[in-house]
DNA sequence: GGACGGATAGAAAACGATTACTGTTCGATC
DNA sequence: GATCGAACAGTAATCGTTTTCTATCCGTCC
């Protein structure tokens, strides 16, 4: 058995007939070794788990691949999990994460802030970092400092402000904003960046272009068509996310209005069909693989330098293409 | 120790006295049983193991979705691991597999069949099987009967099939054909399917419209560009993916084509987003999630039932939008 | 009142590796 | 020619569970 161990291991001296004889069994027996026994002595590289509320949506597929490119590459496996937004399964996940004995942890996705979500992620981070793993938080808020946890973020409220800025800046003074769910973290800080830029241009800030719903295709219709049919005016869109503004293209196509020319859309993530839209759309691009990649880079190597980054905010890039149009009177 | 485990397993009688002290302590401790140790001994439901070329691509993330809410729903982990296309880090991650005990591996999308390509599925089978696991080759030619496997397929020449003779029920004789890579067996078998069409509906195949690529927007773009430039002419296409579509959309508004007024156009896939273009794309819609969904429920049964169904082709469905129009002389 | 059996709890043997010890062999050194 | 150490092979302890076996206690039943 140890000449067995040693030979595959090759870390001990073997002679060469007993490494012919052993491989040629191993060969003939079609031996595997048993990832369970050799976790139990000797240390195995735990996998890393993403948790996710969905792998479906094209930016979130993104931050998948990301991880699963930076854990292959050092040799990690990547376990994936879908939360479908129910903060039981999580729990359940992160005691699941705990017995697989993950070498982190990744949670993916906005979240409501709060008490309740600091408790929670307080109480995540201390467990893991008890069994030897690491919590990440992507795109999520940051709970309290001193936690053994990594933050990795993107520019959600400069992104924002860059795109808002970009419409005020073409003349436009009236920008519905089809913004995410009330309390989520990303949501929000979209929100600020359009009300930091309508500041920033001097324009008052109007409670009825400033709506609240999903980051879905259907919302962005219903709330764009009620826009055109109920008022209040208005020349620009800014969609919190691409999805939300496909619906927005749809509801202004269906009402006869050209965009650029009759109303200039912006969107937030960059998906890869936004520039095969009609017409393409001007939107604020997010580095999800990136974001992806380095949570986990930083998750690995959070064991061994001691002062590693533990925070990490990645910024966020106006990608301006044909759905707006200067503003003229 | 027999006592926490089986007060944690609940499988044998504790006095009440002795459980809720060793609920105490596991509380205090933060005390998570250990699964090496636990598949060591007692049984331990296997990961499912889904090993894809990419999972960036629209139609694969919803097959890893499928997956993933099976294999949750029957208490499994699923892990997820990229190829990307290279047949070398598929033999080490069956390998690896095999070393983790997965109860399942999935191999999915195309491949070029042929004697080397069923001798690989064929070692595969054989080495999975004698480890108690199962492959499943998803959207994959089937090897061999009499393997150990299971073929979870889709209707690929029949999706093709009734693309293409809805174009030609609506009058267009001269059909581009954006067809994937030679050998690969989905893109063949979607070729076959155009060629299918064209004989039933006594149409002469014209070489130099059917053409060969890669299932990519460039692809797309760059062939219908060269066709409307140097011929052949044609009044329809068809993309062998909605991919493929996006680039022969982008071609033809570039060169002033309205589609559908001048030419119609039939993707494959069904994307998401294939509504939202302009026009809405009429294509080929994939059960993709319910594939994936299937090929778990069918591997993590083959074990129970002895003679369990182990192929399945799940059929295609032709979506109509907006993108094809009847050909008027 | 002793035999029997149900309810509990502990002891010990797996599970399949890794690795610190022990041995053995054999050439080199003084 | 005895000693030493390098090269190699085998023994046994260990990792953390689960699951037989045993063992004890006690109430029941004749």
């Amino acid at each position: 058995m140890a000449t067995v161990s040693r030979t595959l291991a090759g870390n001990y001296p073997v002679s060469e007939e007993t490494r012919t004889r052993v491989m040629a069994a191993v060969a003939s027996l079609h031996y595997v070794v048993n990832v369970h026994a050799k976790a139990l002595s000797g240390r195995v590289a735990g996998p890393v788990a993403l948790v996710i509320k969905d792998i479906t949506g094209p930016s979130l597929a993104h931050v998948a691949a990301g991880v699963e490119q930076e854990a292959a590459d050092r040799g990690r496996l990547s376990l994936v999990c879908a939360t479908h937004d129910d903060p039981a399964r999580e729990d359940d996940l992160v005691q699941l994460m705990r017995e697989q004995h993950a070498a982190a942890v990744l949670l993916v996705g906005g979240a409501v802030p709060g008490e309740a979500y600091d408790r929670r992620m307080a109480g995540y981070a201390e467990a893991l970092d008890a069994a030897g793993s690491r919590l990440v938080l992507v795109g999520r808020p940051s709970p309290a400092p001193d936690l053994p946890l990594t933050v990795v973020d993107y520019d959600n409220r400069g992104g924002a402000f860059q795109a808002v800025s970009h419409l005020l800046a073409h003349g436009h003074r009236r920008v519905l904003f089809l913004g995410g769910e009330a309390g989520m973290s990303s949501a929000e800080e979209r929100r600020a960046g359009y009300r930091d830029a309508l500041r920033a241009h001097g324009v008052d800030h109007h409670g009825d272009l400033d709506t609240i719903g999903t980051y879905t295709r259907t919302s962005g219709y219903a709330r764009t068509r009620d826009a055109l049919r109920d008022g209040p005016e208005f020349t620009a869109v800014f969609a919190a996310s691409d999805m939300v503004a496909l619906g927005a293209l749809a509801a202004l196509r269906e009402a006869g209005r050209d965009v650029p020319g009759d109303v200039s859309v912006v969107g937030f993530d960059d998906v890869p069909f936004a520039t095969d839209l009609t017409p393409a759309l001007t939107t604020v691009r997010v580095p999800y693989a990136e974001l992806g990649r380095t949570a986990v880079r930083l998750a690995l190597s959070s064991g061994e330098a001691p002062t590693g980054e533990d925070h990490v905010v990645l910024g966020t890039q106006l990608i301006i293409r044909q759905s707006v149009r200067r503003l003229t009177w």
